[in-house]
DNA sequence: CGAAGAGGTTAACGCTCGTTAACGGGCCTG
DNA sequence: CAGGCCCGTTAACGAGCGTTAACCTCTTCG
């Protein structure tokens, strides 16, 4: 309980996860040294003892933080269209949207979300995998509703081909790569939309 | 020029590269030492040093092999269709086609091909994105043949995605999670060909 | 036959890097 | 004001790992 946290500008905690994941998206989780975490946010070393008990651990908070929100999300979403009683369609396109802004907003942890889990610790990784196996079964589900026919065998590898679709924005390294926010989020929504139309063809 | 090379098993060089390249797409450039190579050709530790300067070299033998390996399979299958006189659509079918192939059958490079990238030095990583860049920018060309009116910038971010979704194979850990190779091969083509298509309109 | 070279071996060096130890200085609180 | 606690510091340890050295054994060929 850190108490007075939350509404003033960044907790050191906070800082050291920012930088470290923008680091571990750069350079990979082994190519980034203790040191240089701490050198980006102004301390130097080991000083990033006194906030975790290791290297392993900002990752893993990073990665389950990761997934818990992509399946919170997810599910708030569903359940929002469905208590408003809007057809599944519908549902299908809130969850790529909330996918989509992740993906553009957040692209570093969306990099460490499919490239840096096999370094977690063994109960963490089984964590991880969970969740993400929760918001894939989450999509599979919405997909079928949508597409009635579609057998759940396709609709897992339909649904995981649409992962590696949105999360290509992953290797636009700077931002101005994009041409324009609002574009390029339109275009991948269009595109996974078709993609999955097409699985159920 | 190893002369009496190609016609029988597997040199020994080349045990060396395939061995290596499944090691790093299992646990990643960093994650497998010299040692891991070397206990699993059957000879251990430096002996890799007979056939390799070093452990960059072998990455870099790999990635620069499977660009090239891309690059000039989508060359020769575009300038096929083009020489038969077939339309645009077919050259793009035809490319979706090679790197499903590819994809699916060498599972392993596919996953070096985007994710290890970073670890080389240099020069090679220089060579080695030019190639890839070269690849996409068939792609972007045929794209637009086989859908007039979709603007260059726009189809390099939509074949950008495409790739994402097609190398998605890669989390497919084990060969027997694939429902079946030819309907696999089927729905992913069925999805690229729609996820282009949309970028169109 | 004898020198050369290809392709192994084990031992050892040296660097990087995660982690811990030992220490110090502000700041709150009894 | 004294004793903790928070949060830094620098120094040092220890493991892992890429690479090199020194050495050995076949095979080949003049």
């Amino acid at each position: 309980m850190t108490s007075h946290a939350s509404a003033h500008a960044l907790s050191r905690r906070e800082q050291i996860l920012r930088e470290a994941s923008r680091l571990f998206a750069e350079r990979g989780f082994h190519g980034v040294g203790v040191d240089d975490i701490g050198a980006a946010v102004g301390v130097s070393g080991p000083a990033l003892y006194r906030h975790f008990a290791g290297k392993d651990a900002m990752l893993t908070e990073l990665l389950v933080g990761i997934s818990s929100r992509l399946r919170d999300g997810g599910l708030r979403r569903v359940e929002e269209a469905e208590a408003a009683g809007r057809p599944a369609e519908e549902a299908l396109d809130a969850l790529i949207a909330g996918h989509i802004d992740f993906a553009l907003d957040d692209r570093a942890l969306i990099t460490l979300h499919d490239r840096e889990l096999d370094w977690l610790p063994e109960a963490d990784r089984k964590r991880v995998r969970r969740l993400q196996r929760e918001y894939l079964e989450l999509w599979v589900q919405v997909a079928r509703r949508a597409h009635p026919g579609l057998p759940e065998p396709r609709a897992r590898a339909a649904v995981h081909a649409v992962f590696g679709l949105l999360n290509s924005t992953r290797r636009l390294s700077s931002p101005t790569n994009l041409p324009d926010r609002a574009e390029t989020a339109a275009l991948l929504h269009r595109q996974a939309r078709a993609a999955l139309a097409a699985a159920a063809r």
